[in-house]
RNA sequence: GCCGCCUUCGUCUAGUGGUUAGGACUUCAGAUUCUCAAUCUGGCAACGGGGGUUCAAUUCCCCUAGGCGGUACCA
């Protein structure tokens, strides 16, 4: 049993002291993962504040679910978004460590803490069908928990499979502190003979976690509440070697919009998904790490550096949080509408050259002003202002008579058409077009959508899009003029 | 099934033994505008249920329901 109250002497200790290390351990199984960015930044936050390390360490104890460029993406995208791990010059592969975790567990074995299993694969899987289908908890039956040493020899001799196992106390009650929930308790008799190595020489997660844990000396796991159900094997296993336990702090799980734990299924949730659709890393970051924190008040606008500052522990909350991607697009917009226009334009000519070539060439400094307030990522910029990028087709509809009539309509374009052409380039400036847009109203005697609305939709094609000034600012006089005329043709044509 | 965790507007959340239960997103309406966006103003919207304790419970306790997670030689 553990000494609480030495335990939280300790807990504050930590907290406030500057031996903090935290680490983020993912599997290289996938691309980072939007769940384990955020449990990246918060231990990142937590190292950071308290003049700590955030390190790094690749679990890759499972070679079946290796996936080669996970890493690497992992790597990538922590530093796209400003978490650098400080040992990224010297990174830790537990799969390079493996004799390391072996020679642990025949300690265990030794002091008669862990044991040989050699039942096999097919034995495991029919044990667990009957006790499925007799209602019981299934579980390892302990079969091999009390092998005799002759048979254990005899089937080292043979080279028999096996793994080696916990030997899990009964009747005990494991009790430890998480940060975030308190206190937690639980029988050892739910728990089973964990497999610590498995048949292939590998550690499983429990083992290699609790030694790597202890031998960097890490302060504080943070971890997603997945974890909270095997935090009390780790508990056992620190225990059984005689180590001090770190500080645990289980985040809440980040959820679909059915709020089962957030999956492929329904979201993106690689990180790389949200940066390759063009979303600032600092909003990416400020949206996440409200997902499960809050500063206590009404502030939600941080830089990193800020939360540094601001993050504590203490106001990480207990329930699951949905992603919410309409809280994201907010968060990027107000990104983009923080920035000058000169940041904005170059940001999104960096985004664009890298992810789409195409239109990059077209994309001017008003072009940039019209995306700039009316976009939450630079993905929009294409889906969004695809008149600007490509031929418009404005007689799929006759919404050019939505506002006024096709006599009126004809009429007013017409007059704009030898309007505009008389202005040279030097003068093709907003509020000169203002202007000559303004006068043509009143020379018409018109009102201002019956000249405002009909040039807007034969520039845009759209029936809502940035004003006719905007437009033709955006398109140039040439392509300008090129479109309204074809909007006349059009017209007279039908 | 068993074990564990969680529960305030649709969403992210603040909050207190006595509050008009606060903010943000979404949404709606108005102002502005040719439309959109942006901006400003305003509105709708929540304490899962049942018992206690108490003068008083959203807040403390118990029960229950629901949700989620775990129950692997995956992490």
């Amino acid at each position: 049993m553990i000494d609480l109250s030495k335990f939280i002497s300790r807990l504050k200790r930590i907290g406030q002291g500057s031996g903090v290390v935290t680490r983020f351990a993912p599997s290289p199984t996938g691309m980072l993962h939007i769940g384990g960015l955020r449990t990246a930044l918060y231990s990142y936050l937590l190292a950071k504040q308290n003049n700590g390390k955030f390190i790094l360490r690749i679990e890759d104890t499972d070679q079946s679910r290796f996936v080669a460029g996970a890493t690497e993406d992992i790597i990538n995208s922590l530093a796209e978004l400003g978490l650098q791990p400080d040992n990224l010059n010297n990174l830790y592969y537990q799969s390079k460590n493996i004799e390391k975790y072996q020679n642990y567990a025949e300690k265990l074995i030794k002091q008669d803490k862990a044991y040989y299993c050699f039942c096999s694969a097919d034995r495991l899987a029919k044990l667990r069908e009957e006790q499925i289908a007799k209602k019981q908890a299934p579980g390892y039956d302990g079969h091999c928990r009390t092998l005799d040493q002759k048979t254990i020899d005899n089937y080292q001799k043979l080279n028999k499979p096996h793994v080696v196992r916990f030997k899990t106390p009964r009747q005990e009650e494991i009790k430890f502190i998480d940060i975030v929930r308190g206190e937690i308790s639980i029988k050892t008799d739910n728990i089973d003979d964990q497999v610590l190595i498995k048949s292939d020489g590998f550690p499983t997660y429990h083992l290699a976690v609790v030694i790597d844990d202890h031998q960097m000396k890490i302060t504080h796991i943070i971890r997603g509440e997945e974890w909270l159900p095997s935090t009390p094997k780790h508990v056992l296993l620190y225990q059984a070697f005689g180590w001090d336990l770190p500080n645990y702090v289980h985040l809440p799980l980040l959820l679909n919009k059915d709020r089962s734990k957030l999956s492929k299924r329904s979201n993106d949730v690689a990180a790389h998904d949200y940066l390759q659709k063009g979303y600032l890393p600092a909003a990416l970051i400020n949206f996440m790490v409200l997902l499960g924190w809050n500063p206590g008040d009404d502030r939600e606008l941080f830089t990193l550096d800020q939360l540094i500052s601001e993050f504590k522990l203490e106001r990480i909350n207990k329930s699951g949080a949905i992603f919410y991607l309409d809280k994201l697009n907010w968060f990027g917009q107000q990104y983009f509408q923080k920035m000058t226009a000169v940041e904005f334009y170059q940001a999104a000519r960096n985004w664009l050259s890298k992810f789409d070539e195409k239109i990059v060439h077209q994309f001017n400094k008003n072009v940039s002003a019209a995306c700039q307030t009316r976009i939450s990522h630079f993905s929009e910029i294409k889906t969004e202002f695809s008149h600007l990028f490509n031929d418009i087709d404005c007689q799929s509809k006759d919404l050019v008579f939505k506002k006024s009539t096709k006599e009126l309509t004809l009429q007013g374009l017409s007059e704009v058409v030898k309007d505009l052409q008389n202005i040279n380039e030097n003068s093709w400036n907003a509020d000169n077009l203002q202007l000559h847009l303004a006068s043509l109203v009143r020379k018409l005697n018109l009102g201002n959508g019956d000249v405002f609305w009909p040039v807007r939709y034969a520039l845009s094609g759209k029936e809502k899009s940035e004003t006719p000034v905007e437009l033709l600012m955006e398109l140039g006089k040439e392509k300008s003029l090129a479109r309204i005329n074809k909007a006349i043709t059009y017209l007279k044509k039908s």
